[in-house]
DNA sequence: TAAACAATGTTATTATTTTAACAATTATAC
DNA sequence: GTATAATTGTTAAAATAATAACATTGTTTA
């Protein structure tokens, strides 16, 4: 199968984690109706997404619930775990790995990264963190493809270039720093400040329509 | 000037901020070729934001970093400051919230909302946190247009109808849960998990797709 | 068993976003 | 001054994404 658009893979997501508390709590089948209605899109765009990842449904029926989460999983996870580090166990850091290393999912956070020589050495959240130095040296003797990016922006690049060459596949980017990295490694940013300037000027613009109308 | 595009606008907001920093330490003017470097995109896709928000620069000089800073800032931010509350000061609410409120910008986070006890009728993180039940009474006597939802899934709908019924116009949603909203509040949100499983489904296609080479 | 119905699967259309092409303009060099 | 080069502004084209249309098919019902 060759790959997907972007906005598919991302409602693929949101599809599984609907459908696994669709699973514990009711039928054995869903109705593409009934998935969009969960996540507030249209029916249609549900089949398309499900035929694009060549699952099909029963007519009249729907979509085996059991079913279409494996199918889901074999595209977004494929045969093995991921291993990611975070770099940053500042507050932002520490409320990701507390938060991911609770749930259960195929990508594990596996060690922190700090720089400040009194969060180094610890169990922080739940992972060891160690001293960027040594980073390295880390990821040498493990498999880790991904990075989170929760550290200082001002470092943001020296260290994305370090971690580039130790040989990480992909960066999810929390700083609001934008990153350069070589066209083989994804880059996933997330801007919170564009976020909610985004919204801002949304609700002002739907605030003006309503008043000229 | 009509609602400018999604895109855009998310964009403008970077525009700025690159421009703030490049305002400080370099030139007068800045060229669409070298704004779209720091941002690793194209020259033509910001001379097309440009155009589109009705600023226009100099030919082979450039456009004024100033005049440019403030234009965007008419769009995005308006006349008026913007005030916002934050609803759940767990360990991401305070990472927000701290974070916000060290950057100067438009928008305030005033108020925190709480459920648990321990962490009511305090400042963290430099606000007033209050507990959730008296949500309708501070709304109602303060000028709040947004809301950031980072409390527990199991209550963000609750809360969020009781935010709109209060006259909430912007939520901004760190919760995976798929809220419901009226037609003119305006919903941003934002995923972690989907971000990370997406990023490891385009490191996994990148991988295959080199070794199909 | 046949007709009606209600759902899926797929192709066609439309909308949005990005990229390209190029004319217009202005600074610079000669 | 005039030619040249470089940059903007805008229209046109291409790519991506969402929506609509509808044919197909399995299920129910009479
Ligand atoms: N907190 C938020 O909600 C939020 C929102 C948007 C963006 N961000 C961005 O996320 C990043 C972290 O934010 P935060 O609020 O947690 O800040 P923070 O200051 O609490 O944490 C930053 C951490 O990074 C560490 N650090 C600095 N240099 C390092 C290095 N070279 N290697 C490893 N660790 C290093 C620091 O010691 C610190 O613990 C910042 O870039 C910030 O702009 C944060
Ligand atoms: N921490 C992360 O990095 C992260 C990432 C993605 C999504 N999320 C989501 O963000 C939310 C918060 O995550 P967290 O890690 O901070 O969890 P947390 O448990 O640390 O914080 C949740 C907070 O919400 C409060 N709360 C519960 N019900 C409330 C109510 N009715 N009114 C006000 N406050 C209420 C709780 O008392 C708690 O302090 C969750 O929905 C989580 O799924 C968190």
């Amino acid at each position: 199968m060759s790959t997907l658009p972007e906005k598919t893979i991302e409602r693929l997501s949101m599809y599984r984690r609907v459908l696994q508390t669709y699973q514990d709590n009711q039928s054995e089948f869903i109705y593409s109706h009934e998935l969009a209605s969960l996540l507030h899109l249209t029916p249609v765009q549900v089949r398309r997404d499900i035929m694009l990842i060549g699952y099909s449904g029963t007519q009249r029926k729907g979509y085996s619930v059991k079913e279409l989460i494996n199918k889901i999983g074999d595209i977004l996870d494929g045969n093995e775990r991921i291993n990611a580090v975070i770099i940053g166990m500042g507050h932002l850091g520490k409320a990701i790995t507390n938060y991911f290393n609770t749930k259960r999912s195929k990508i594990d956070i596996v060690a922190a990264f700090e720089n400040d020589s009194t969060k180094v050495d610890r169990i922080i959240s739940g992972i060891k963190s160690y001293h960027t130095d040594s980073l390295e040296m880390i990821l040498e003797e493990s498999n880790v493809t991904i990075a989170i990016l929760s550290l200082s922006p001002r470092e943001a690049q020296d260290v994305t270039d370090r971690l580039v060459f130790a040989g990480i596949k992909g960066i999810l980017n929390f700083t609001s720093v934008p990153l350069t990295v070589p066209e083989d490694v994804s880059l996933e940013n997330y801007d919170m400040v564009t976020s909610m300037e985004k919204l801002a000027y949304f609700v002002k613009e739907k605030i003006r329509d309503e008043n000229s109308l």
